[in-house]
DNA sequence: ATGAAAGCGCTAACAG
DNA sequence: CTGTTAGCGCTTTCAT
């Protein structure tokens, strides 16, 4: 057998003797074709390897069993999301098609709308977007959002309660003594940074602890950007003793810093995150971070989507909890008396239980 | 403003007065038009957010500048190589999609050929197949193969070191002092597979330790057939005393099936898994795994497969090497006395350095 | 410099 | 039951 260039449909309709038209047919499960013609056609269309072409069935069809799941790139985050998606799509008779439409160096504003626009109304019935960067909403099309833009939107949307993640993240912090706590905030045009800043901002008021505004500055939720904000923070002549990152990303880009100009944590600086990627415990330390249910938000999203599609009645809003993951990013303040190490003049800080989530 | 149906290229050719095929020749920088009518059409492609769609123009022009990666289900292995994939098509003016061809079942043998089919010829300028079940060549399409098929085929490659990580990782369960050690293979169609069990029957022959072949099976490197092997192994009356899993995946099943059966790791067994996904950090013990460099394994596909679209001469084949990752899954054998456990009569093997990578 | 028209691989009426 | 026909949205000759 030689290599068959891409075998279409009207090479299994010549060898089997019949119509494009019919092969058509039997292909998509239509009635009106005698038996005797559908298995012969079967048999060529396997003999011959024959698959529709994804880009000629959708444009024609406008349906193709093919969901997507829009992502400004791979990082730890979206593919996370990715493999919950791929767990609640398995076995529903849809394929999921992920597709990375940014520029790669996140400032591809509008990405999200770009992608949409091309892959939409052909190729896949419906998308889950992550984190976009603007409010659309395009008639006739299923879309929803997985950490959704700021504003409101009419898109289903599944979240996380950054709220109270945030709130536990500086408690936390206060229970261990802290009082100069830096907020690097994320992405400003993302409701889940805007809330985690109002849990920090909310958490610090109730301990009665007045939020310093020099320490609450963007980091952006990327390496570089919080790069440079830690590097500002961290340069203060009373710089903070404990940073409330926007994200993992941020935090594990906050210890670098950190690192870089000699300030060891979590003993000269606490550090702690959000969102729980994977790479958060292979760091050094380990981060103390806020998990979110990163797979279960995925899963979440994909089967919000089919149930859209679907047309089933239900709540187009899901929010998972968040809790605290304590791992080794985070020291008490001041720090307890050590061998050959002055001790600063404070009382420590006890540690109350944590709660929420 | 309305909320948009989808926006075509008529809709462009009909605000700005020109034809399609003028818009067409605009879009694609086609020359033979004018500077002002150029303007324009860009001018209300703008205004009307037009992007054009993926299906219909690869259907006509077989041009997208859309590499695909193809996988069978998005796990922690396949969307390790993503996020280096992700990496080295940023700003080469490629954009990324990520399809998941398979059943979810895993049984999907013959997936990537269906995935193939469906995307190539249209929609995909090239792709990267990850762990394919079968060799198949296809004449005018480029495809590279990461962990491929056993067997030759002609396509380009990337793959570690298997081999050597394989006697890596046997020898440093050897320098721990185990003997009866068992080798849980992986997917017997995957090179990878054979040669991680060529690299272990390679290292217990150099020790001089003979390979008990009831203790060499498949498990296939997936959860669920990985457990039913393991279950099988340590129910054996001389069961053995350190597993060399042939994935991370294989080697946490391992573990969780040693747990159910009462059996502690590392004290009553030792494990050992390859390729080290970020999950393998995450269990308890840790797992002491074979790393292989996966983002870099994805980010070398996607160069190659661009070199090889661009018809650059070079290698096609890329090996990278793996190493050893000790964590807290492994430990001596026999075990050192401790008080309250009796002490088996023999003698505690020693840990010579490990070499290799 | 511009547009009319053909056709990429497929599906969906409609006729026969 | 089967084939003919007309597009889906786009690119590409080829006239004008």
């Amino acid at each position: 057998m030689a290599f068959p260039q891409r075998v279409k449909m009207s090479d299994v309709a010549r060898t089997a003797g019949v119509s494009v038209a019919t092969v058509s047919k039997v292909v998509n499960g239509r009635y009106g074709v005698a038996q005797a013609t559908v298995e012969r056609v079967r048999q060529v269309i396997h003999q011959l390897g024959y698959e529709a072409s994804l880009g000629a069935q959708s444009l024609r069809s406008h349906r193709t069993n093919v969901l997507g799941i829009l992502v400004s790139e791979f990082e730890p985050f979206s593919t996370e999301l990715l493999k919950g998606a791929s767990r609640e799509v398995a076995g529903t008779g849809y394929q999921l098609l992920a597709y990375s439409g940014g520029d790669g160096d996140g400032a591809g504003i509008g990405w999200e709308r770009r992608s949409l626009a091309r892959l939409s109304g052909t190729l896949i019935d419906g998308a889950v977007i992550v984190t976009p960067t603007v409010v659309e909403t395009r008639q006739g099309f299923h879309v929803v959002a997985v950490d959704p833009h700021t504003g409101p939107s009419g898109l289903p949307t599944v979240d996380s309660d950054n709220f109270t993640g945030a709130m536990l993240a500086t408690n936390y912090l206060l229970s261990l003594g802290h009082r100069r706590i830096a907020h690097l905030s994320g992405r400003p045009d993302l409701e889940s940074a805007r809330l985690r800043e109002a849990g920090f901002r909310k958490a610090m008021a109730d301990a009665g602890v007045p939020v310093d505004e020099r320490l609450v500055r963007v980091g952006g939720f990327r390496v570089e950007s919080a790069a440079a904000t830690a590097a500002e923070l961290l340069a203060l002549a009373d710089r903070p003793t404990a940073v409330f990152a926007g994200n993992d990303l941020s935090a594990i880009s906050t210890m670098d810093v950190a690192r870089s100009m000699g300030l060891a944590v979590p003993d000269d600086l606490s550090v702690i995150g959000f969102d729980n990627v994977p790479e958060s415990a292979l760091v050094n330390p380990p981060l103390t971070t806020i998990a979110q249910p990163l797979q279960r938000m995925g899963a979440e999203a994909m089967r919000l989507l089919i149930d859209v599609i679907g047309g089933v009645e239900r709540d187009p809003h899901v929010r998972l909890p968040t809790e605290l993951v304590i791992r080794a990013s985070c020291a008490a303040y001041p720090p307890p008396p050590r061998p050959g190490r002055p001790v600063p003049a404070a009382t420590a800080g006890d540690a109350p239980p944590i709660t929420g989530g």
